[in-house]
DNA sequence: AACTATTTATAAGA
DNA sequence: TTCTTATAAATAGTT
């Protein structure tokens, strides 16, 4: 549509291509309003030109919600990687190593590693180590708050030996020791209810009541 | 272009709109191709159809790496809002208030309210909350470790008045009392070296000493 | 930035 | 859907 029949080829002459730049750039963008009008279409639209400015299209100026949507769909359309154990033992010899491959590219991506080859399909990525690392939080929160209740529960046994201690010596002549300025002011209280001593840390039931402080930062 | 004029409005057939969908749809998509080669121009374009179906172009098929520009620009772009205490005493009261307002939706954001209304401009939001709770989890980490370590120095302590109390016995005929079993397998180490007991768990040094499986887990 | 000769896109019809 | 065709719209080259 013009005085000559364009060939797509890049356009040379640097004044020429600016210029048919702007002119084709706001006739796209008319389309783009036109299509999404006319035919109720989600239409999202980015253009950046040679010297690197941005142009944008939007159906409802709303480009994050587009480009969300995009995603989620690029995402619902990469449900198509399981594998289970029956499938497995029916594979040859070649076909496992290619599995064996894509395994370690995938613990890599995990790691941060050898994402340049990824396009936006994998998205699920970010919600695969968000999820992950909500557990790693939650186990590190969970072992934190053991070993502070097994510290207490220590404390709390060392306070009746020393009572008990004193009391005996009281009775024999010894001057009498404050114990109460040594302990307890520092209220934590733990739920696990029986004497044994665990020395293991991964090993118990969770803190029941702890303090406001620290409950304040724990995750859920 | 075609036999009748086109009125911006959508076209209420449903046959009329999927056919002019479908051909506008390639029209665009040729157009958007031209540009870019024509005009060297880095062009994405998404179209969801009513029904549902996606359509894409970006040129050279790397919708991910524009899409990626797209946000760094708009990242760079966002570069403009600070207040310095200077430009607040210039403000007279309406200016105060509008910041304040302004202040409160930010705030509202941060707490993932209100968010109908931002543009992917506002993508710094995520950082900065991620960047944010960065900040939370080390506090946390730091509050939780000190408790430790507090408690540790505690139970030193305890044992230290455990067995010179069991000394002081054991020279006056009493059973001698094994303390070792009660204590300190549980080797944490904290690098706090004075004798000082802190009550307070904010205040206090860091630990230069901590569990492996604890290591681990630490945010950095 | 306007103009205009042409090409191109496409609405309506088959 | 696809093809056809008359016509509207876009735009290349020009001023």
């Amino acid at each position: 549509m013009g005085r000559g029949k364009v060939t797509l080829k890049r356009i040379e002459n640097k004044i020429n291509r600016q210029v048919t730049f702007s002119k084709r750039r706001s006739g796209l963008l008319k389309k783009s309003h036109e299509i999404s009008v006319l035919c109720e279409a989600d239409v999202a639209l980015i253009v950046f030109s040679t010297k690197g400015k941005l142009c944008e299209y939007s159906t409802n100026s709303s480009m994050e919600r587009i480009l969300e949507r995009y995603e989620k769909y690029l995402h619902a359309e990469a449900q198509n990687n399981s594998t289970n154990i029956e499938e497995i033992s029916t594979m040859d010899h070649v076909k496992l190593k290619a599995r064996i491959e894509l395994l370690h590219k995938r613990q890599r991506n995990l790691m941060g590693e050898g994402l340049e080859s990824l396009s936006l399909k994998e998205t699920s990525l970010e919600q695969q180590i968000d999820k992950g690392l909500k557990h790693i939080r939650l186990r590190k929160n969970h072992l934190m708050l053991e070993s502070i209740s097994q510290l207490q529960k220590k404390i709390k046994e060392k306070e009746k030996e020393v009572s008990k201690l004193n009391q005996q010596q009281t009775h024999e002549m010894m001057p009498s020791f404050d114990v109460s300025t040594l302990s307890n002011r520092n209220t934590f209280q733990a739920g696990s209810g029986d004497g044994e001593v665990e020395e293991n840390p991964r090993v118990g039931r969770p803190l029941t009541v702890i303090p406001a402080w620290m409950a304040q930062h724990i995750n859920k």
